[in-house]
DNA sequence: CACATTCTACCGTTTAAGCCGTAGATGTCA
DNA sequence: TGACATCTACGGCTTAAACGGTAGAATGTG
């Protein structure tokens, strides 16, 4: 046996997925431009990433004038939420308030950075209390 | 270049972590019998697991009776943290409501659960807010 | 047309991760 | 003592991830 495959992105791919959910369909070169701004990589190295992603399905490309243009095929919110969940399951036994509780720690938030926090609870709870 | 190393532990490595945590110092059938609770690896595999994350300086080990004994020498709290702060910048920005709304929409916690989140939310204002 | 730019396709390199086999030492027990 | 179990050390294998080079086609430009 192997290295077994991950299902989640990669950091790498991640990066590449929250470009392409902000600004839409991109060629390489684009892409690149905005990763380069973190860290420098070749332009192939961008294009190995992009491919790969499209080969298992993360994404799908199409012919943009002479270039592709590359597209999330996977949702945001799910792929956010998988990695929560996968984080969840694998280091906190799905104690979600244990989760809560290291990422008060860890994230120091502001006092309106904590308004955001019990607002976004109070909206889950709200939603989840009238379906 | 390459593969560059990661800072966190593997999931494999994880799984190891939260067992010393648990049960203190074990030697590799410890370890190995309670990992084949979830699913079966020889003998060897967990041994290689273990001396990896030794040389890497996440576990001690010391003679006992005939073999050794291994322990975790990095903090739980402080490993679990790590974790999260990656994900909340690799994922989220930073913005910890962002996370919080994820995890909330994915773990589906019960009324019991949300009062835990709740609560540890209530404790760590508390707790910041009279140092 | 000549030349540079810009893509793609294809393949190679390096390292980490995960898994395990074999050999040899050491201990247990009938 | 002989048979057997149990550990360690060491190395091998496979795959994924990350990065990039080279060749050649297509395009634009003076």
């Amino acid at each position: 046996m192997a290295r077994p495959a991950d299902d989640h992105p990669t950091p790498g791919e991640l990066a590449v997925l929250k470009i392409l959910w902000e600004q839409g369909p991109s060629t390489v070169r684009e892409v690149m431009e905005v990763l380069n701004e973190q860290r420098l990589r070749a332009y192939t190295s961008v294009m190995s990433l992009l491919n790969v992603m499209t080969d298992k399905g993360l994404l799908t490309r199409r012919p943009k004038g002479r270039a592709f243009q590359y597209e999330a095929r996977v949702a945001r919110e799910k792929t956010l939420g998988h990695l929560v969940e996968d984080l969840l399951g694998r280091a906190f036994e799905g104690s979600a308030s244990a989760l809560v509780a290291h990422l008060l720690d860890r994230s120091d938030p502001t006092p309106q950075e904590m308004k955001e926090i019990r607002r976004a609870i109070n909206r889950y709870q709200k939603q989840r209390g009238e379906t």
